[in-house]
Order: C-alpha cells, then sequence, then structure tokens
RNA sequence: GGGCGCGUCGCAUAGCUGGAUAUUGCACCGGCCUCCUAAGCCGGGAAUCGUGGGUUCAAAUCCUGCCGCGCCCGCCA
C-alpha cells in the first residue's frame, strides 16, 4: 500500500478568505496611490462569480463617481499599482469589466494543500431532525427532513463543529393515541377487513412484516373507524387526556404501541447512513414540571390574555403576525398545556445542551415556528435558527401515512439497489455477488440521498421515481465512481514514499484546476453551511469529482517509466477530498464499483 | 380573504447579501477505449431568467402590480 495522507479532521483553514486576508495589504498600497479614499473597500472583495477569470474580486464600480473615471480604468489602474511580486499569495492580478481579478498563487495553494492546519476548538450545536411521529413506516415525504438534516450535522462535522443529533419523539398526543388505542382494541383480522373494505391493504411490500410496516394497519383502520363511530375518538381522547397529565400507565402503553414502529424507522434511516445521538421524549417536559412554569411565567408577558373558558394565550398581532388567528394559544381552558407549550420548555431544555440550535422543519411549521419564537422571547429563551424546506409531493397528489398514499423509504431503497445492481451486473461481471450486492447498496442509498440533498431546500420537489433514482451524471455514483478510481490508483501504485511539495512548474492545465478546487472545499462548506444550502456543497463536490476525471485522463500516474510520484501526489490529495466531500454530505466513498 | 415560499433552455437544476459572455445534468448532434476503472473525457446546437411597471451607471438578483403552483391561517400534533 501507498503511504497514505490523514488529512482527516485538520483541514480548518477557508483559503479563500485566507488569500483575501493576504491580499488586502498589497491592495491597500495600491489603492492608495489611486486615491481612493472609500476604507469600506475589503468588505468589497469577494468570491469571483467567474471562477475561469478568478478566485476573488474587487469591483470598482462604487469608485467611478469619487474618481470620475471608469471602472474599467480604476480597476486597470489599481492593477498597475499592485506588487505582485511581494506577495506570495497573488498569483496573476488583471483588470476586466471593472473589476480587479486576483488568482491565488497555485504554489502558495499547493503548499497550503499540502501543511493543513488542524481545527480550532468549536462550540456545540444540538441540530433537530426528523423527529417524525411514530405512527407508520419512513416514507419518502418525511425523508427530505431526515436526509437534509443528516447532511447538516455532516457538513457541520466536517466544518469542525461539535454536533449532537437529536430526534424529538412524540410520545403523547393524537397520533400515537390513535396508535395505541388501535393496537389494544382491533384485532389482526378487524384490521385487515377494515382496510379491505377501503381498499387500502396493500402487503406488497417486501417489508409487510416489519413492525412499523405492521402496526401502520392499526393506526389507518383506527383512522377509517373513527369516521363513523363516534367510541373511537372517545376512546382516544381519554388516552391522550391522560397521556397529558403524565398519567405513567398510559404513557407506558402509548410507549409500547409506538416503540417498535420508532425502531422500524431508525432502522430505515440507519440503512441510509442516518443515526440520532439523542432521543427526547415529550412527555419528559410535562413529568419535570416545567410545561407548568413556562406557562405561568408567560402570564406575567403584556402579550398575554385569557378566553371566557379560562384558556390562556399571547396576542401576536403586535408581532407582525397577521390573518384570521393572532392568538397563539398555550393553556386550554382546563388547564392543560399544548404541543407548542411543550415545545417551549423543549427549547428551554436544549439550551442546556448547546450553543447553538438548529431546527429543520417542514415549511407547514413556519407559523408555528415564529409563533413559538416570539413566545420564548417573552420568556427570555434565545430562539433557535430554523431552516425550512418544501414539500416533496406525488405526481397525484399529497402524501399521507394516514390514507395510505406514500412511497415508502424501504420499497424505494430496495428499488435503488436493484437499478444500481443492473449496472454493477453489467460492467463489473468479474466481481463475486456478496460485493456487488454491497457496491449497489451503497450506490443505491448515496444516489437517493443525493437526489435530494442537491435540491436547494425551498424548491417543492415532486416525487418521480426516475429522479429518485437518476444514476446520471450530476450526482452520487459519478463522485463515487472518482473516488473509486482514485482508490484504484492508489492500490496499483503500490507502496510508494510522496513527495513533500508540489512543483509548479511541472503541472499541466488540469492538474492546476484540480488544486484550485481542492483549495475552495473549506470555503464552499463554510459557505453552504452560513446560507443552510447543502445544495452549494453538493455543487462543489459534483465539480470536484469533474476535476478529478479529467485530471485523471491527461495526467498519469503509472506511466512506461515508472510511477510518476508528483501525480500520485495530486491523486493522493483528491482522494482525500473526494472522500471528505463525500462523508460531509451522506455519499459512501466505496473504494471499488 | 390574509400570510409565507416557488416560477430560469424540451425536462430537471445552479446563481438571488444588485455587477463581467446565466451554471450543471438528462435528452438531442458529433468525436475519443492496443494507455492507471468509458458509471469516463472532448466538442456542438438549444434560455424573451412567469409577466407588466419601478429603483439604479448596472436587475435573473431589490421594490411593486398581475398570472400560475405549493404551504399555512384549530383551546390538533
Amino acid at each position: 500500500m501507498a503511504a497514505s495522507l490523514h488529512y482527516c479532521d485538520t483541514h480548518g483553514v477557508d483559503l479563500m478568505q485566507a488569500l483575501i486576508d493576504e491580499s488586502i495589504p498589497t491592495l491597500a498600497k495600491a489603492i492608495a496611490t489611486v486615491g481612493i479614499e472609500d476604507s469600506n473597500w475589503t468588505s468589497m472583495i469577494g468570491r469571483s462569480r467567474e471562477a475561469n477569470l478568478a478566485d476573488i474580486s474587487l469591483p470598482c464600480f462604487a469608485f467611478a463617481k469619487q474618481l470620475g473615471q471608469s471602472p474599467d480604468s480604476i480597476a486597470q489602474s489599481i492593477v498597475n499599482a499592485v506588487d505582485v511580486e511581494s506577495n506570495s499569495a497573488m498569483g496573476e492580478v488583471m483588470a476586466s469589466g471593472g473589476y480587479v481579478n486576483i488568482r491565488a498563487a497555485t504554489s502558495w495553494l499547493a503548499n497550503r494543500l499540502l501543511s493543513p492546519e488542524p481545527l480550532a476548538e468549536s462550540e456545540h450545536i444540538m441540530i433537530e431532525h426528523t423527529s417524525a411521529n411514530p405512527n407508520g413506516p419512513f416514507h419518502v415525504g418525511r425523508a427530505r427532513n431526515a436526509i437534509l438534516g443528516d447532511t447538516f450535522v455532516r457538513m457541520y462535522r466536517a466544518a469542525g463543529k461539535k454536533v449532537t443529533a437529536e430526534y424529538y419523539v412524540d410520545d403523547m398526543g393524537k397520533q400515537v393515541g390513535i396508535l395505541c388505542w388501535a393496537m389494544e382494541n382491533l384485532s389482526e383480522t378487524q384490521v385487515n377487513q377494515i382496510l379491505e373494505s377501503k381498499e387500502l391493504l396493500d402487503e406488497s411490500s417486501q417489508h409487510s412484516q416489519k413492525a412499523d410496516h405492521q402496526r401502520v394497519k392499526w393506526y389507518q383502520a383506527a383512522n377509517v373507524l373513527k369516521v363513523e363511530d363516534t367510541s373511537v375518538d372517545e376512546g382516544v381522547t381519554t388516552l391522550v387526556q391522560l397521556s397529558e397529565e403524565a398519567n405513567e400507565d398510559v404513557l407506558n402503553r402509548f410507549d409500547a404501541a409506538y416503540q417498535p414502529v420508532l425502531d422500524g424507522m431508525l432502522e430505515t434511516l440507519g440503512r441510509m447512513g442516518i443515526t440520532f445521538d439523542s432521543f427526547t421524549k415529550e412527555s419528559a417536559f410535562i413529568i419535570d414540571g416545567s410545561v407548568e412554569v413556562l406557562m405561568n411565567a408567560l402570564e406575567k408577558s403584556e402579550l398575554h390574555g385569557t378566553a371566557d373558558n379560562g384558556a390562556h394565550y399571547l396576542e401576536l398581532e403586535s408581532k407582525g403576525i397577521k390573518g384570521k388567528s393572532t392568538k397563539f394559544y398555550y393553556r386550554r381552558g382546563d388547564g392543560s398545556s399544548l404541543y407548542a407549550t411543550r415545545d417551549l420548555a423543549y427549547h428551554q431544555w436544549k439550551w442546556t445542551q448547546a450553543e447553538q440550535l438548529i431546527n429543520i422543519l417542514g415549511e407547514d411549521h413556519k407559523l408555528q415556528s415564529r409563533q413559538v419564537s416570539i413566545a420564548l422571547d417573552e420568556l427570555n429563551i434565545p430562539t433557535p435558527d430554523v431552516v425550512f424546506y418544501a414539500f416533496t409531493k406525488l405526481a397525484d397528489g399529497k402524501m399521507s401515512t394516514r390514507r395510505g398514499n406514500v412511497v415508502y423509504m424501504d420499497d424505494l431503497l430496495d428499488e435503488a439497489q436493484i437499478r444500481a445492481q443492473q449496472v454493477v451486473n453489467e460492467i463489473r461481471s468479474d466481481l463475486d455477488e456478496t460485493t456487488i450486492h454491497q457496491i449497489s447498496e451503497a450506490v443505491g442509498v448515496s444516489a437517493t440521498r443525493f437526489n435530494i440533498a442537491r435540491i436547494s431546500p425551498e424548491k417543492g420537489i415532486t416525487f418521480r421515481w426516475e429522479d429518485a433514482l437518476s444514476l446520471d451524471k450530476d450526482s452520487a455514483p459519478f463522485i463515487m465512481y472518482s473516488h473509486a478510481r482514485a482508490c484504484s490508483i492508489y492500490r496499483r501504485a503500490g507502496d510508494q514514499s510522496l513527495p513533500t511539495s508540489i512543483n509548479v512548474d511541472e503541472l499541466s492545465p488540469t492538474a492546476i484546476e484540480l488544486i484550485r478546487r481542492m483549495a475552495k472545499m473549506q470555503n464552499e462548506l463554510n459557505n453552504a453551511i452560513k446560507l443552510s444550502r447543502p445544495n452549494l456543497f453538493c455543487d462543489w463536490l459534483s465539480g470536484m469529482a469533474a476535476d478529478y476525471n479529467r485530471f485523471y485522463r491527461e495526467n498519469h500516474v503509472i506511466t512506461d517509466d515508472g510511477i510518476n510520484l508528483q501525480n500520485l501526489l495530486l491523486n493522493e490529495l483528491s482522494r482525500d477530498h473526494l472522500r471528505r466531500g463525500c462523508e460531509a454530505v451522506g455519499i459512501i466513498p466505496i473504494e471499488e464499483m
């Protein structure tokens, strides 16, 4: 085996930011010469929009009025006055279209890439995502939350943050109440009869014996039954009321009803590489009394009001909430709390666990989330950051576990694996069955995740099998293939001791592009995190794979004259960047495919 | 009715903290495997950035009218 580079967990430096920082003193001298008196110009330097022209750019449009010259000629004057030679970070500095365009010196980039610096100690972040009601199997509508949430967890970790992935378990309330009532009152025969009568019985899934797939039938049957039989609602309501009083017996029965479902859901998520560090039950905040304390505290708010029947609310009209209902009810007439109230206590608790909170929520929770934030503010509790995503709908309508109008994730992942296997069978007939299965499972899972992670969260998705399972170029397999290719070369190169520096003069254009791409990794990651858009980092990763492939075509590691060590070094840097990029978005970086 | 979001080549998608020839993939057309994985590489055609107005030296990007789509507006969760 070749000497391996061990850069994991040591890449903390944003080289584009470093380039900006190192360019500023040199630019400042030039700008003073030209006679610009705008002290704000340093904040105008940013990443260049034209990646083929420059890494960073200074737009000169704002100086035009002051100097009475065209932006273009100002840019040219600045460029003429810049002493590039004195700055090791700066490569080319050129004027174009009113911009001062700066490219990093390739030698500087290469050096920085080869001597990474350790990440600084970071704050602790709690990312709460998924938190789906445990009433049935994971479906593709719920998957966007989990995939997005886990991608954030991974990206933050790749950026060196300490992250707790948190799942809020809704262990009280109507949904589990219905499930529990059904499990206790309906026989399997009854359930099957009810579902059959409504043509809801579907045992076509390979996973129909899995606990979550089994128990959702009881949930669906109870929902059908309660339309005709009012005693269902009565039974459920009694249970729900008791659960809200933290009745131990009822909470235990709820637990018994939903836990196998939750386990089934977590198994599905585990297959996608999605795991949690912490599970918190909603009932915990009733039991410890914190909900009651908060409700009492809210009465001191200036927004507080009381309804005729004794219910308590906050009037939010003055806080910019518009529409029919500006009242945020947090205590019912009978004195009990509501879901949102418990959410307040939950947030209060979360702040004891981390310095930053991020919630991943569907766009249907926007109003609710705003109300909760205002209430938190009234309680002097900080508000969390929230990432919203638009819904995934089926071509023929909205997904619903209750109505059985869903595509289950278990089935989607099966199908993804099968489709991937068809491809692997075709091009890797040399591999044994077990290996082929492992590869196709990794490809299927990665492709499914990437096809969601690469889309802007606020954009609605219409589920189509072809799209969800696409193995095309702009997808996970393309990236995985590039990584596997780099691994293959690493294996073939054998045990080599790698050079400690890169001779820039010998680099081909594709090699330079590759270095430039790698140098932007941390910047792209930081940017995607800052803007809450994982799709931006997905773009970088696709581009990284493409640049590696171009490099691979032109620059051979294994040649007739032996091993080209410089190209091997670039191959190893690429392999490392691809692997870390994959891990940051939930693609499995397999070593062979 | 009110609030929030979305509308970019045939399809999908990037860019939206104003700025340089609007990105990428699929599909379509044409090249490249005696050479480290062709799930690849190179080249080509294809876009009134939903639509009308405004702000600006500069608008896909900001403001606004309209059209279309989605989500929300429970003492539910």
